[in-house]
DNA sequence: AACTATACCGAAAGCGCTTTCGGAGTCAAA
DNA sequence: TTTGACTCCGAAAGCGCTTTCGGTATAGTT
């Protein structure tokens, strides 16, 4: 068997290969009985328009790329998988495709994104971790791509972005934590240049404003984004004269490390020392303790990017596609009232 | 800025397309003095090759695709990031594309992947979490298209496969219980359809055929590949009059939920009951106990997986590409020697 | 000096599809 | 019968690149 191209339907036909494709494409200039003639013959020879050649002659890639920088390691595992069910699910409505590639660093990033682009394997970009001052937003911007971030930056009023209200979710965390007659509460951020551990860390400081409380600089740790890093941080927490009853996680698997460094000393998370984590994470409800955690709605991120990725795309205003969403407190056991010795 | 082609760079050069597509592809008949003064052309206009219509030409999609399932949910959650990372840098050096495509259903799957190779938008495919009997084999080989599994089915002899010995890393699992005097050894398997999960089962039977001990059927469980499924499993072997003390888990997740459950019947795992787990996750070391587990070397497999497909592309015989490693023994805490009452 | 090699580039034909334009039919109204 | 309005399809150009082929200069041989 040959290849089954236009030519060949043409040839088994009868008919001229503009008249076929434009039956396919449902032009309506097209009889319906041609068309039916057409779509049956497309059936028994199996044909289907090559993508790189119907991609050329339109000018259109049908297709979108996700770039997501690896410097950080299994930062993103959690999220990968849902963000990419959600993104493919919002393509395939369309049978587009999903371009996924990782990139090293942050110049080979740039550069990723620009051949992307200028190679036309592309008309549309998502962007994940952004950056409190992200060089991304401005090259992509510059090379007039579409495109919607995963989290927002320091100034990002001017594109499309999908965002969790970190803030808000830090400051409801403290305030479930003072609602427990806590006052020395702790938190364990991440690296700051991300803008949603900045975020955090913001929310968190207003949470204890909001309620007169100090900040004591003691309480405030950073640690990479893993379980190990939470460990570590808390190790230092834990070596205070003055102990935290209570501390906020940047994620979930930070905190998973800091109930590890918690029971090590002898402690027990949730009573002692209450332990709050951020993400939601199914897996937090099978540690020991079961963690508390503020969840985001992850499963839908993916879909609503795509979504409004291809608004975008559409011609829509970027900035009509800016969507923040709420974090909700699920409470499980890794939290307690303060106690009193 | 029009769009910068080789008709542009033509009319800048006074030379022809086809001399400068040459130049620029490394062709022998263009003076090293012309090629220069086209690669600085290049350089200052930023011309960058179209995509489509190189592909179109050469009918080279330099793309590959990975389509996984999603039935089971974050059954891969895992896997995901290590094996894409290692998948796209693997790529990166011929400067290929990863597309990703996430199936809904079986059919779905089979159909995705026909209109991904007979549209000609990949030249060659990955595929996950082979079943026992994979009717996506047959339909690829059917297709004439490059591919390499990540996991082997029931009968691999005849196409390139990565995979790691589930067989002999639960054999080794059982023997090292054994050799802490276990002999009241359970295991929580997988849906059997996984080729993997059915080769852990064996792999357990075959341990503890090697040292004469009676397979109990009691002491065989289903579960789902999560957490809840580890912890609902576990409760059902928790309810038995004779209980096991020890388990061997088909996966680091599974074990996790299996935990939980052993913590609340008031006992601790690695003393009553010992857990193994199997995938090494880091997510164990901080687990409670910390988890003893089988752990695969998952960092390579994305770019093995990557180089053998490349291989095959390039004409190699599939079955010169077939990769078998091993799983090796992390101890943790989750594990000890059997403790008489 | 003529002849064969060799180095280098232009010309042109594709790759397989889309899309505009015009023309041949058909039919109804004038 | 003529005219106009449709309906439907063929013809052909073009998307931007690759690649083969042939031809002209230049160098190398005798």
């Amino acid at each position: 068997m040959s290849k089954v191209n236009l030519k060949a339907l043409s040839k088994h036909l009868g008919l001229t290969e503009g008249t076929i494709s434009r039956a396919i494409n449902n032009y309506p200039d097209i009889s319906a009985h041609t068309r039916q003639r057409v779509m049956k013959a497309v059936d028994e020879l199996g044909y289907r328009a090559n993508s790189n050649a119907r991609r050329l002659a339109t000018g259109n890639a049908e297709c979108i790329g996700y770039v997501l920088p690896w410097q950080m390691g299994h930062i993103s595992e959690p999220f990968l998988g849902e963000l990419l069910d959600g993104l493919t699910s919002a393509l395939s409505e369309r049978q587009w495709d999903l371009m996924l590639t990782i990139s090293k660093s942050a110049e080979d990033e740039l550069a990723i994104i620009s051949r992307l682009v200028q190679s036309g394997r592309v008309n549309g970009l998502v962007i994940s971790r952004t950056l409190t001052h992200d060089p991304r937003i401005d090259h992509m911007i510059g090379l007039g791509i579409p495109f919607v971030t995963h989290g927002r930056t320091s100034k990002s009023d001017n594109h499309a972005w999908f965002d969790i209200d970190n803030i808000q979710a830090f400051k409801d965390a403290v305030d479930h934590l003072v609602g427990l007659d806590h006052e020395k509460i702790a938190h364990i951020y991440g690296p700051q240049d991300y803008n949603f551990a900045a975020q955090r860390k913001e929310g968190y400081r207003q949470g204890l404003a909001n309620h007169g409380i100090a900040l004591n600089p003691l309480f405030e740790v950073q640690a990479d984004m893993s379980e190990k890093g939470g460990f570590e941080a808390m190790q230092y927490l834990l070596a205070l004269k003055d102990l935290p009853t209570a501390v906020v996680c940047v994620s979930d698997m930070v905190a998973l490390g800091v109930m590890k460094a918690i029971r090590e000393a002898g402690l027990t998370p949730g009573r002692e020392i209450s332990v709050i984590g951020y993400d939601g994470l199914p897996l937090g409800a099978h540690s020991y303790p079961a963690l508390t955690t503020m969840s985001q709605p992850l499963q839908t991120a993916g879909k609503r990017i795509g979504e409004m990725l291809l608004g975008v795309i559409d011609g829509d205003k970027p900035t009509d596609h800016q969507e923040l969403l709420q974090a909700s407190l699920t409470r499980r056991q890794s939290d307690g009232p303060v106690c009193r010795p």
